[in-house]
DNA sequence: CTGAAAGCGCTAACAC
DNA sequence: GTGTTAGCGCTTTCAG
């Protein structure tokens, strides 16, 4: 077995209780002893056990990830990635450890998130995404566990911390860039209307339309759940209409690139033939054939502030509830320009 | 506090060994207790702790996860959330859970592995990259502690359970395939070599044009570490050569796309002007113009096997080492021409 | 400022 | 088959 805390102790001359003190950085404690302790740890090349310690202090200081379920196609976004990178430098500043879930279903993620809940592995949880109606989130929220989620929830918004993106009006504004460049025939490409994220860029689309005075048809609005084969068809159907649409917003760099794929095969240029401004600002968004100008929503920060704001919560149990919104800016690039 | 074994036994008027014996399903307890308990867990809405589990019995049922510096742009590479998933599945089969561990610099990533592993918080690690010296790998050792690495580690291949694919035979059979289509100006676009994936690769690459008596020649081969900036200069470096390659063997997606896209710019058409063949196959492959002709290498097998074998490890003391090929195969798309 | 002792919730000999 | 009893390694009152 590896070294404890009570080897120390006797190598210290002093009580297992001390060590534990020391560990802790305890302030009453002297500083002499406290550099005994210290020495002793070094020698004997002390290091605490995480699983002792969480069970005594009833505390893991480890936060559970909840990915949307894997079956997803979502999950090949580079998206993920990134977001989980933000959350581990949260959480890494903090000294908390990242617990993952995944489940192919949404029932198998509910499970694991309860067996991480129930089973104590985790002191909190971050949620991924947002879907519409969501089991983990009811489940969360029944049970009072501290939990925030990345994007927005569909119900009961004012009761749960959450990061996000001001979505509405980022759409609102791509779309308005959109028509400032002289566009009135503007398509909607979006995920499905299950993602709250989907729902809220509809609506800023909407509103930009109406602002302009621009009359809105369901056309002109796809759901494009499958990045490939159903994406194809979509936008070709679209650009089969007797007044197609000359630009298009497009919810998601990842699907954007799926877009732009199609219109080449269409034989559509672009941006010549008909502009695109999409979302996210991945890689991806430079390295595509043109340059996607993309809104950038900072998701690296998204999910820093996500497990900030969790940990906060963690620590302290009366943190008020928050909403927490992420700037995004428009990168202007190659895909658009003036009708 | 939640429901402890102890009430459970009260209910059921049991001891609580016995409670435990139930709940590890042990063989030597009767039906009818069983039953008795069980209902007495139903009814107090038990669910086991985890943390006292794992302290008691010296095992987390978790598995570390040690993803890539996460400064490095790697990061951004779909491979990443793919064999996540493959490895996922695999747990999650045998009721592991993931932790997982990122650090910005190596320094770091160590320091967290070694948290981790001293920690006691997991069972065993899967190293998710392997880089030609290797500190984490060297310290897993040392300790002997159970670890399985994704790719091929550089030093003590013998002695280290690895999953890979035979990255030496997929690179000579994809450069073979080029040459078979009449090329014999090919060059190899590879990432660092201090991946020894790249070593593997590149090596695959020179046997192949070796057996086909083609010379090689250094200006063809490139390690592009910066998918963008760097990579840009790279390929029009490569392309202005007075004989430029007519071909080339590119070792990811994500880097192929970067050079379709330089290619692009330099009014250069593939496959037409040049052909070529790339790694990994993911979505993005078929979603580039033109689709990409490209090995695919099972990523999510990858995953699954690599926790497959960790496990097998784990719960195992003297399992052997072991060596896993995952299988690869040519998806041929439309990014080759015949010369 | 430091020590003693009682747990945290569960498992695992060892009895019977 | 089932109960008893020690711990696992640490934290945390409570004394002093």
């Amino acid at each position: 077995m590896a070294v404890t805390i009570k080897e120390v102790a006797k190598m210290a001359n002093v009580a297992p209780s001390t060590v534990s003190r020391v560990i802790a950085n305890s302030p009453r404690i002297s500083e002499k002893t406290k550099k005994k302790v210290k020495e002793a740890m070094e020698q004997l090349g002390y290091h605490p056990n995480f699983i002792a310690r969480s069970l005594a202090s009833q505390s893991t200081q480890a936060i559970g990830l909840v990915m949307p379920s894997s079956g997803d196609v979502v999950f090949q976004n580079p998206f993920f990635p990134t977001v989980l990178q933000g959350i581990s430098e949260g959480a890494h500043e903090k000294n908390y450890a990242l617990h993952m879930t995944t489940g192919k279903s949404e029932d198998e993620t509910l499970d694991a998130v309860i067996h991480m809940v129930q089973g104590r592995r985790v002191d909190g949880v971050v949620l991924l995404y947002s879907k519409v109606e969501d089991k983990v989130i009811s489940y969360l929220k029944e049970r009072d566990f501290p939990f925030v989620v990345v994007g927005k929830p569909y119900k009961h918004v004012e009761e749960i911390t959450h990061v996000d993106n001001d979505n509405f009006r980022a759409m609102r504004e791509a779309t308005e860039y959109l028509i400032g460049l002289g566009h009135h025939q503007i398509a909607f490409i979006g995920g499905s209307l299950d993602l709250v994220v989907t729902v809220d860029r509809l609506l800023g689309y909407e509103r930009a339309l109406r602002d302009a005075n621009i009359p809105l048809r369901n056309e002109y609005i796809v759901q494009e759940e499958f990045l490939r084969e159903g994406g194809q068809e979509a936008v070709a159907e679209l650009m089969q209409l007797k007044e197609h649409p000359t630009a298009l917003v497009v919810a998601d760099d990842f699907m954007a690139l799926g877009v732009l794929n199609t219109l080449d095969e269409l034989g559509i240029r672009v941006p010549e033939d008909i502009s695109i401004v999409s979302f996210n600002n991945v890689l991806l968004a430079e390295m595509s054939k043109p340059p996607l100008t993309s809104v950038d929503i900072n998701i690296l920060d998204l999910g820093y502030q996500a497990s900030k704001s969790l940990i906060q919560k963690i620590e302290n149990n009366n943190e008020p509830t928050k909403r927490i919104i992420i700037s995004h800016n428009l990168v202007e690039r190659h895909s658009c320009s003036k009708l």
